[in-house]
DNA sequence: TTCTCTGCAAACGCTTTGCACGGAT
DNA sequence: ATCCGTGCAAAGCGTTTGCAGAGAA
């Protein structure tokens, strides 16, 4: 747990206990969780756990850089904490979202057309891995 | 309006009045109006109009491929008619939504890690040309 | 004491749903 | 007569706000 607080330190965030776990939390999911699935996750540990408290964790850690939304086409919020740049894949078929690995197209601190590019976020639709497979077995 | 009205045969949707206005609108409307700015707009051409009309038609549009959606951080969705690929910048100072004119980071029908990749979408954040004229004023 | 964080409850606002009317074929 | 599109009204639901109590410094 002393990795998370020096992560908060950084930041200048009080490490609370809420604050604590949900950093955790984000930190080893790779899911992809929305609000909700944080928030009904960690209250099996921290049964007295709000929602509102999820909302003012995830605004500050937005605010101070540590975590970053991804929005899904039908208008569902996402987070992700900021690890290190890959493109997120949305599923046609089943709805998934999925990580890919490939060379960011922007690089950071660039200016394109005089605009100054601070972070590029890249998202792909398509047909997964799995669906993909699916498909050839049933055909 | 006729080649609106084939734009809307092409895919099998009905040319009814609401429709064609709509997709004009879009199709002329280059600040990515949200659905509110839409309704605003066309109400003055057509004042018996109905936001539901407006959400109907924009998930039709969505549905057949002539619309998409775009999704700024605050949870704020935009609408963009399908024209050609561009990046889109959002401005970390006076939050607008701007076009950036660059190549496609992946090209469609390509497989990457294995997924099959139909769409791409490039978000850029950082501070737009303007703002950054404005700040080198200031200082 | 003072300041911050948490969490309950209510408010808010965008979007969706249900349904009836009207127009077109 | 049937089908489809429109639009009003109400419901739904994720998110935000207000505020009081708990806890840390």
């Amino acid at each position: 747990m002393l990795g998370l607080k020096n992560i908060l330190a950084e930041r200048g965030i009080n490490p609370s206990y809420q604050r604590l776990k949900i950093l955790e939390y984000l930190l080893n999911t790779k899911t992809h969780p929305t609000v909700d699935t944080i928030y009904q996750d960690i209250l099996k540990e921290i049964p007295t756990l709000s929602k509102t408290t999820v909302y003012n964790t995830l605004k500050t850690f937005i605010e101070k850089g540590i975590v970053m939304t991804l929005l899904v086409d039908d208008n569902e919020v996402r987070y992700d904490a900021k690890i290190e740049f890959h493109a997120h894949l949305i599923c046609n078929t089943c709805e998934g979202l999925y990580d890919v690995n490939i060379a960011p197209p922007i690089k950071i601190n660039n200016i394109i057309n005089g605009h100054e590019i601070i972070e590029s976020q890249l998202y792909l639709k398509g047909i997964c891995k799995n669906c993909l497979t699916n498909n050839k077995q049933n055909i």
